[in-house]
DNA sequence: GGCGGGATTTGACCCGCGTCAAAGCGGGTG
DNA sequence: CACCCGCTTTGACGCGGGTCAAATCCCGCC
């Protein structure tokens, strides 16, 4: 192991923004070298979290933004009768925390669905240089926009009362999202758990058991556990409308 | 009617967020006079609509927020089957199009429900005084946080299987949206047809129908057509929990 | 390699809500 | 005032998916 050399160490902290592979989706896209700089100095730490580790409580006092750097979260809220309801999946180059932006506390639990990595960007840092880098305003605008749209999508999902079309639409979906970050858009590996994925969707675990089976009679997916191999786009694309 | 002053109407334009009803939910709560002053000379006009009228249409190009100054308006996607999904319902004091900040274009439509009026934000304008407005951007961020949160308690909603509990769940939302505009809790004027209500809640319109009548034979609520009396908040609230 | 426990699958049953159909109701128009 | 048309209510029926129960699978651990 090489000496610990707090210069390099330093250096290499700065630096990581311009260096990681998320640079496109996250923040820093759309910025110049010395404005993503000032990204990085603010990032106050990379945190690690394992699987089922929770990175903020609903209630919590809010302080800081997350990006996800590696790994994929769940985010849930209980409802006023006790009631769990998950919100959504988040996979890496996706900010969390947004909602809490309201008030002073967060308004849903973030919980680690497999070993991940975390950036934290204190909120009370990035308002204060976002009035200094305008492009860092628009930028942050577009990823609280894009975690508006994929609320639109889930609700849209929501409102498809054959359970088979919301299955259909949430792989595909994810389907799409996997594509994004360079992965393969054939072969997933959900995170989620099936009781999740079912409450997620507004069904229930054995519903979706089902529908997997389903679906892969119909030769749409082929599954294995949490294994998803998409083999016919076009039947999962016209199950989903219906 | 008095002979038409210039000097007398462009005042009244500049001052209007001043003299405003929704001040403290608007985008001015918590700024001071002069900053107040300065969001009112970028308002481009505050627009009527008639209803059915549409504010934007999905696809279209987005240069412009809008804060509903009175009325009530939906919004709604397509989904890529072709199937409509109406993604909420709006009251005054709400802001509209955040969905379109990610690209340059609306996501979804927005129609006028009633006759409304809205004030137009361009958003160009908005993001150049908000650099030097610091309180700004705090509270345009409160904005966009309270919708999200809206959204979230949407899709809690669409996760409740008990199709009464839903409509009681929305019901409730409903009264604390109206109270927080300082109208009445208890008489509720739904603005909606029982389609859009139906599709909003992912039911068909026949079994609203149903569950208000159910609703009032329980004694929660009185209706007669698009007029709803809370009855008893408890009961509707133990209803919302399954 | 064997064991234990959580996750997932599979089966049987039945009720709630979607579907189809028809009748009221009310508001706008000539 | 009478007509018309869209909105809402009400009824009958069938099935999709929720509920309860048990078996099976799989992974970590000893």
């Amino acid at each position: 192991m090489p000496a610990n050399n707090p210069a390099i160490d330093l250096d290499q902290v700065r630096r990581q923004c311009a260096r990681c592979d998320l640079r496109d989706l996250c923040l820093p896209a759309g910025l110049d070298s010395a404005d993503v700089d000032r990204i990085d100095q603010i990032v106050a730490d990379r945190t690690s979290l394992a699987s089922g580790d929770t990175l903020y409580h609903a209630g919590s006092p809010f302080r800081a933004l997350y990006v996800i750097k590696s790994g994929s979260l769940k985010t849930q809220a209980v409802s006023e009768g006790g009631e769990l309801q998950i919100l959504g999946f988040h996979l890496p180059g996706e900010i969390m925390g947004f909602d809490a932006l309201a008030g002073e506390r967060h308004q849903c639990s973030a919980e680690a669905l497999e070993a991940s990595s975390v950036c934290r960007l204190p909120y009370a840092e990035l308002e204060r240089i976002s009035a200094s880098v305008p492009g860092l305003q628009r930028q942050f605008m577009r990823l609280v926009s894009r975690e508006m749209g994929d609320d639109h999508d889930h609700m849209a999902m929501m409102g498809r009362n054959q359970a088979i079309a919301r299955l259909a639409l949430f792989l595909h979906s994810m389907s799409k999202r996997q594509a994004r970050l360079g992965r393969s858009a054939d072969q997933l590996t959900l995170t989620m758990s099936r009781a999740d994925l079912a409450n997620y969707l507004g069904l229930v675990l054995e519903t979706v058991s089902r529908l997997f089976g389903r679906l892969q009679d119909m030769g749409v997916i082929e599954v294995r556990r949490r294994e998803v191999k998409i083999l016919d786009r076009e039947s999962l694309k016209s199950v989903g409308e219906c």
